[in-house]
DNA sequence: CATATTTAAGACTCTTTTGTCTGAAATTAT
DNA sequence: ATAATTTCAGACAAAAGAGTCTTAAATATG
């Protein structure tokens, strides 16, 4: 609805790596299973992620991708905007050029409110405050809809 | 960003023939012309909001389209779901399946709010209501970003 | 009736997004 | 060294979205 599918994809599988704690790399095939991700596809999400230097890979046995920086310091927004581009909080919600408040459309008030609204959820919360998070309570980050703790998944 | 191009075209065109009071009925002609939309794409657009029962046309000269019921009764919801399909305010911003409180994953409880504000913004004021304000405060529906009282546009 | 106007319907093309596949390069392990 | 593992790079294909075009049908006017 507001992201690609691709960013969310790249979400999902920072937000993995991110409860990866003590690791240092994981590897792409481990996250493509885990979240039921096309491998090749994730793989070149992912390129983006370390082009734009929030992430880092190494190659061979024991290689992955693991972040460039401490994750108490990257947001999802680092993440969306890598992937989705900047800007992507700063267009009318109508399609109109020059959004701004010198030449509003009849939804601007509301919608510039929302949309910061928006901009504060994204990037409110580091990447390791949301692992932790996820794991207290058990928010999901797959389709599956079963006992997030088991160990079956 | 949330809404399809296509859809954004309709809620534009509905908007200017809501603007559009005492008239019966608006050639689409001249609604692609004023808001520089593709004339055969707009045409394929507001087919399907003749098909949805929010609008009807009429062919011949003096045809065109127009409301089919009061624009006292329509809101921008109705012709989101007409163009948009329902439930695009009930999916997981995650691209999740199954989007719901049972099975959170970890932005649900911020992002169920926001998408809520975003249901109001777009059901809390129906077309009529909105073309009074457009003219009113003079908001723009096109990209043109002069003078919205100026003849010459 | 003939002509002009206007929507309806649908085929068609172009672009973007999404996804797949192959081979090369780097690294580790044997 | 050789083989196995893993990312990198880029070609390729499939699907969806956006937009164009042509013909038919309905209506009005002269
Ligand atoms: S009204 Fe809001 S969305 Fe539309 S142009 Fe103005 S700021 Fe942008
Ligand atoms: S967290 Fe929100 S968006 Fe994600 S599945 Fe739950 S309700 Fe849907």
């Amino acid at each position: 609805m507001i992201l690609s599918n691709a960013c969310d994809y790249g979400i999902r599988a920072a937000l993995y790596v991110a409860t990866q704690r003590d690791r240092k790399f994981v590897p792409i095939r481990e996250i493509s299973e885990k979240l039921q991700i096309s491998f090749h596809f994730l793989t070149k999400i992912l390129q983006i992620l370390t082009q734009a230097n929030l992430m880092t890979s190494f190659r061979g046995p024991n290689g992955g991708v693991a972040f460039a920086r401490d994750p108490n310091q990257i947001t999802l927004m680092d993440i969306i905007q890598a992937i989705d581009g900047p800007g992507i909080f700063e267009k009318c919600v109508l399609g109109l050029s020059e959004c701004g408040d010198e030449h509003p459309c009849p939804l601007h008030e509301r919608w510039a409110e929302i949309r910061e609204e928006l901009r504060q959820m994204f990037q409110s919360n580091s990447l390791a405050r949301m692992a932790t998070k996820i794991q207290q309570k058990g928010f999901r980050i797959t389709d599956y809809l079963g006992n997030p703790n088991s160990t079956i998944h």
